[in-house]
DNA sequence: GACATTAAAATGCCAGACAATTAAAAAGTG
DNA sequence: CACTTTTTAATTGTCTGGCATTTTAATGTC
């Protein structure tokens, strides 16, 4: 292994860089062990504390974890996916925040991703499913529940019909999107929302899974797609009204909080 | 800010945590300039080293971007979607080689989000998304392309499908998607498929997209998923007789190359 | 005013050391 | 011999201090 002393990257970078590379390439495998930093360090022959710039980095991102001790080190971590689920979803609420992605893209991209689950939820739903979407779809009718708590009762909701596809990999897509999407949707719609509707939607959804009617789950969901988009319409246009009237300024309808 | 001494977790990563929780949170906004190495030793009273390999593992998450110089230093990074794909690609690579994820389970979460694309695509697709999948369909017909050259066309195809969704957001979730599944797709399908029969199905898929028909483009993708799943199961099915007769070894269809 | 020089600030990198942790080896003990 | 305790070695985590490099700003000179 060697290293570009010309090149415009950092030496951290480029090792982090062909250790990454090997992973990826199968020439280290899950559970092996480094060399340790001071062997390492002599292998691209820079300093520990390079070498340990380096390996933080592949920690950053899930790819290898260390131990102390006699017979401890840094080994290829078996990347999870529930460790890829934070990664993706940090990755998109800032891509959302960052980007200038209007509401209206963002949700139609996380119910497009959704319907896609459709089918598959459809099929193979299981009575877990059923009985954890029931679960929460009793939580939101609570009269005095927060608008938070009413938001991470949706999120569970959405993930359970996520989950019944029973494919991790799709899972995991979705994930990101729709956890990412919750900031988002609180801010705008929890002003306008009518939580009558959105359970009698969620109620919906979980007959034509039960069901295994397929057709009706997407039209479900395409219902609720619909509803929130006009919701954001609405509180955009509100939004417009009250701003506009007393200058020209160009308000920027993005968040961050 | 403080951190922890008491916490399980290196002084460095709880560094790193505060930090992307205060961009996550907007407390630290696009460009701004994080304090200096030395600040930030001193406010959260620990070394520089300490602080830098915090940076680091911020910086492998493209959160931040260092400058040297006099007015260098870290700066909050705008997170791009195309930062924000090749992360996505090598997480989704990792997590299919690491996860025993099989062929089928990969296809089938592929193949459902592309058509989740699909009605978009249809809707909004310009001449320039037409023009590059022709393109590479007549890439695809030449007689002398290497295998690696025909998946890689492969690959662009899929992508400008994806993105004449016109949803960036949709086009950053698909990206690892489909990227990631190249490698595994050629491994499993490159020695028994059909090139003809593949670019006569995305030749279908861009005459439907043309019409507007969502429909269509759907079943076309639906047509190509159950062609390559086919080939999957053949292969499959080929590899295990060849491998059976001589023992009853548990052959695990794990790929690691 | 234009250009060269110098100074300052910041990251990038290094050497060496010590502390903390962990497991294995060695020593002791009944 | 079996078991417990102690020691030792290996490794990561952290600190101190320093030097090199890069970039900008200020300064001086003609």
């Amino acid at each position: 292994m060697k290293i570009d002393p010309d090149s415009s990257a950092d030496f951290s970078a480029q090792i982090a860089k062909a250790i990454r590379d090997a992973i990826v390439a199968g020439d280290l495998i899950v559970d092996q062990r480094l060399p340790s930093e001071a062997e390492l360090a002599d292998q691209f022959d820079v300093s520990r504390p390079t070498v340990r710039e380096a390996l933080k980095r592949l920690a950053a991102q899930s790819l290898i974890r260390t131990q102390r001790g006699a017979t401890g080190g840094a080994f290829v971590n078996r990347l999870r996916f529930e460790d890829a689920y934070a990664q993706a979803v940090t990755t998109s609420t800032l891509l959302l925040s960052m980007n200038a992605v209007s509401f209206d893209v963002a949700c139609e991209a996380r119910y497009a991703l959704e319907r896609a689950c459709a089918p598959l939820s459809a099929t193979r739903r299981t009575p877990d499913h059923l009985a954890t979407m029931r679960a929460e779809i009793t939580r939101q009718s609570e009269p005095g529940l927060s608008d938070e708590a009413f938001c991470a009762s949706d999120v569970t909701f959405h993930r359970a019909l996520v989950d019944a596809a029973g494919n991790p990999m799709l899972s995991y897509q979705l994930a990101g999107a729709v956890e990412a999407m919750q900031p988002l949707m609180n801010m705008i719609t929890f002003t306008a929302r009518s939580r009558e509707r959105i359970v009698m939607l969620h109620q919906n959804m979980v007959s034509t899974l039960e069901a295994r009617d397929a057709l009706g789950t997407e039209a479900a969901l395409a219902a609720l797609e619909s509803y929130t988009r006009d919701l954001g319409h609405t509180v955009v246009a509100e939004r417009q009204q009250r701003d506009r009237p007393t200058k020209g300024a160009k308000t920027k309808e993005q968040s961050s909080a």
